[in-house]
RNA sequence: GCCGAGAUGACAGAGCGGCAAAUGUGGCAGACUGCAGAUCUGCAUUUUGGGGGUUCAACUCCCUCUCUCGGCACCA
């Protein structure tokens, strides 16, 4: 069964549905004013394999991620580069979706942007007015954090301590320093909308809380993010959620990814440490990436560094290998029942691992226990085919959860039209060996190379693979 | 100052009362090979950040200290 680690109740908590086979989750998503960089593909990529497994699982998932199109950044943005806000937010938004595309994330069933729900969260700050929750002040309304007393219980935060270290600014308007803005009132050059306390625009708090209630109603399952946003702004969404529904928990999991560390410090754009996902495809190919992503525990820091990188590389090319020598296995031995119970094995962890918190790296672990002992009964010619189908089956499951395999390409399999131009050129290749001309037959294989073809020659035959 | 996470072989990183070290990378040696690559087999490092306690038994639980990272009203 399946295991979540909830950071409100700091326990892995069976995974329990609300709502039969629909699973209801919202993610925290970007700001976008920037190019993404990593820190985010860690994040976005981890939840979309959490999507995936749910699926697998046989959930009908509603992933709904929302887009912070309003914010101090983007407005900062479009003055400093004289193009509207909204400019700034769809450019850089096209691009996030670009990268994610690229990086195959593609479960997210919608990306609601703040800007279109404006009446809605409108509506919920009335209603935390007409509580007592909210107040209207110099044109802003900010949120009572004193009235709401489980305000901390995420986090852990002790709010009387917490004042000491505060580094925010006062403001004359709040009644107490630690409230949060819920609308922020009409400046110069800013986006503005009409509502009951003028003109002005969404804090950035209340919208999650506006578009996840507005899908979810007062109750819903995952709440994911990075662990950055537990104080304040999931502590915000709770209390702004409950305050109004009085429902308690509002979320039945919270979520937190640790953050992508460079260098040992977290990579962010204010540090400008940062490296764009762009900038990180253009030199490994996105299932690289993606497996880097997700071989770690996925609560704490990743550091990343090239060299972890590279290493990524390697060890995820032996995953690959096996995937493709097991979709060309071309002979049929006797059933090898040691090999099965291994095999047997490895599987039975892998969704053992994926149901512990989808401990991801575990799961990769059992497959590679299991990997030299196919390549050996591989390469002796041992074990049945209907084996090798079955587990070559298995690593496809693996990737409906996981996306970390390139595709299988047909045209260059054997059976393909290229194949059997790449096999008779290997053979003429073979002929040239046989005869000792080896200056011949290195020539084609390095000119194969050139094609991405790579040539390994075997005890019994050569192989080749598209890389 | 407060809140949270963490410290394990060369590196990354699991295990969380019972043979310390899963797994990956790297190193060395060997097998295969015309060469290359891939693959396979074997080997090595250390005693779990320091100190104290509980226990027949502690990397694991408790106390304490040191250090690192994150958050403290911008952030995935």
């Amino acid at each position: 069964m399946l295991k979540l680690y909830d950071s409100l109740s700091k326990k892995n908590k069976p995974f329990v549905s609300l709502h039969g086979n629909r699973v209801y989750m919202f993610v925290c998503g970007i700001t976008p004013y920037d190019s993404p960089h990593i820190g985010h593909a860690r994040a976005y990529v981890f939840y979309d394999v959490l999507a995936k497994y749910l699926k697998y699982k046989g959930y009908n998932v509603f992933y709904l991620q929302n887009v912070t199109d309003v914010d101090d950044k983007i407005i900062a943005r479009a003055l400093e580069s004289g193009v509207k806000a909204g400019e700034v937010s769809s450019k850089y938004f096209a691009e996030y979706r670009e990268v994610m595309g690229k990086l195959k994330v593609d479960s997210v069933t919608l990306y609601a942007k703040s800007t279109d729900y404006i009446s809605e969260i409108i509506d919920l700050i009335k209603k935390l007015i007409k509580k007592g929750y909210a107040y209207p002040s110099d044109g802003s309304v900010y949120f009572r954090v004193n009235k709401f007393e489980k305000f901390g219980e995420l986090s852990g935060q002790i709010m009387e301590k917490l004042e000491e270290g505060a580094s925010i600014e006062p403001d004359d308007a709040k009644e107490d320093q630690k409230d949060f803005v819920l609308w922020k009132g009409y400046k110069e050059n800013e986006p503005y909308w009409d509502s009951p306390w003028g003109r002005g625009r969404p804090g950035w708090h209340i919208e999650d809380t506006a578009i996840a209630m507005c899908y979810f109603r007062e109750h819903y399952d995952i709440h994911g993010g990075g662990v950055d946003l537990i104080f304040p702004h999931h502590e915000a969404e709770i209390a702004q959620a409950e305050a109004i529904t009085d429902v308690h928990p509002f979320v039945n999991y919270w979520m937190h990814i640790g953050m992508l560390n460079i260098r040992g410090e977290k990579m962010s754009k204010s540090l400008k440490n940062f490296i764009t996902v762009k900038d990180l495809l253009n030199k490994y190919p996105p299932e690289v990436v993606r497996f880097f992503m997700i071989n770690n525990e996925h609560l704490k820091p990743l550091e990343f560094s090239f060299e972890a990188m590279d290493t990524a590389k390697v060890s995820h090319e032996k995953l690959v290998r096996l995937r493709n020598s097991l979709s060309t296995v071309d002979f049929d031995s006797e059933f090898d029942a040691e090999l099965q119970r291994e095999m047997d094995h490895a599987e039975e962890r892998f969704f053992e691992a994926m149901d512990n918190d989808l401990s991801v790296r575990e799961g990769f672990a059992a497959i590679f226990t299991v990997l030299p002992k196919i390549n050996k009964a591989l390469s002796d010619m041992h074990g049945g085919r209907e084996q090798y189908n079955n587990f070559h089956d298995f690593l496809n499951r693996v990737n409906l959860i996981t996306d970390i395999f390139p595709e299988e390409d047909r045209g260059y399999s054997e059976a393909g039209r290229i194949g059997t131009l790449i096999d008779s050129l290997n053979q003429y290749r073979e002929e040239l060996r046989e005869k000792k001309r080896y200056e011949e037959s290195d020539r084609i294989r390095s000119i194969l190379e050139k094609s991405n073809i790579s040539i390994e020659d075997t005890k019994k035959k050569t192989k080749w693979n598209k890389r």
